[in-house]
DNA sequence: TAAAAAACCTACAGAACTTATCAGGAATAA
DNA sequence: TTATTCCTGATAAGTTCTGTAGGTTTTTTA
């Protein structure tokens, strides 16, 4: 597995786009300079979401990215599996003296901390993310 | 981060000599054999585990690796912490723009999702891995 | 003392992956 | 028709992974 950079970038243009959002779609340069992400890698990871079904483009002028579907239902781990592939913090790796073994005890310990991971990245969604950097930043002000 | 083979093939070998374990040192090379593993590799691998304190070794005829602390006591993140690093699902890449915001909602994302595997392979032990297989070849015998 | 067994060590090399950068092409609205 | 924006594929430097190779040192046995 190994979730990247390139998941990291992905989240936070993200949370970036769902801050705001609001029907009409985004540039992706400007998503790209407001989280100090290189735009010509961000359009790398944004197409791959647009075909994941995540995004959505529109072309020319007033055009950019906007959700597919609500920031609401798309989980952290949908970004990452779209862009790191299925996370597997590590796949059995198959040898003839492995597999002649009935059953095997390790391989369990490697899935059950890939359901652990998977759950966390589940458990969250692009605009929770948003709404909680929302409250921190709103919080944060009283005390500046 | 990333769990990588290094730490696999460790696990099987380390649970075979578990599995073998009576005191007397064993000899890297029937453990590879016994597990389908490069007896080179498994070497570095080893090598690395001694000098983390896992493993313990004897030089010569009838030298061999043995247990440095008890295998009851060597947990299976202690194992990929010292072959792959210490486990980062994913490191926040600071970058300016992020630095500059006083609270990340993101980042305690990935700190989760690091801390879930941690306890998952916290709470396993070379030992009851190997009791596991142990029972498990046991209880298939009967299946044959 | 010689020989064998085993750990020890360092270097290297091919493959894959990561992280971009670059150059142009295609669609769309003003 | 022009500016804007997404779209696509190639490439390239750097790093990591997965071993392989060859020799050195230590220890026991004959």
């Amino acid at each position: 597995m190994n979730i990247t950079a390139k998941s990291k970038y992905a989240v936070r243009a993200l949370v970036e786009l769902a801050r705001r959002s609001s029907g009409t779609p985004v540039p992706l340069i400007s998503l790209a300079e407001a989280r100090g992400i290189s735009p010509q890698f961000l359009e790398q990871l944004f197409s791959t979401l647009r075909r994941a079904g995540i995004l959505q483009s529109q072309r020319g002028v007033y055009g950019g990215f906007s959700f597919n579907r609500p920031p609401g239902q798309i989980t952290v781990l949908d970004v990452v599996e779209a862009l790191d592939g299925p996370i597997e913090p590590a796949v059995c790796t198959t040898s003839e003296s492995c597999e002649r073994r009935p059953v095997c005890s390790v391989s369990d310990v490697w899935m059950q901390a890939k359901l652990a991971v998977e759950q966390v990245l589940t458990s969250v969604s692009i605009k929770e993310l948003a709404d909680r950097e929302a409250a921190l930043q709103g919080s944060s002000m009283y005390y500046i």
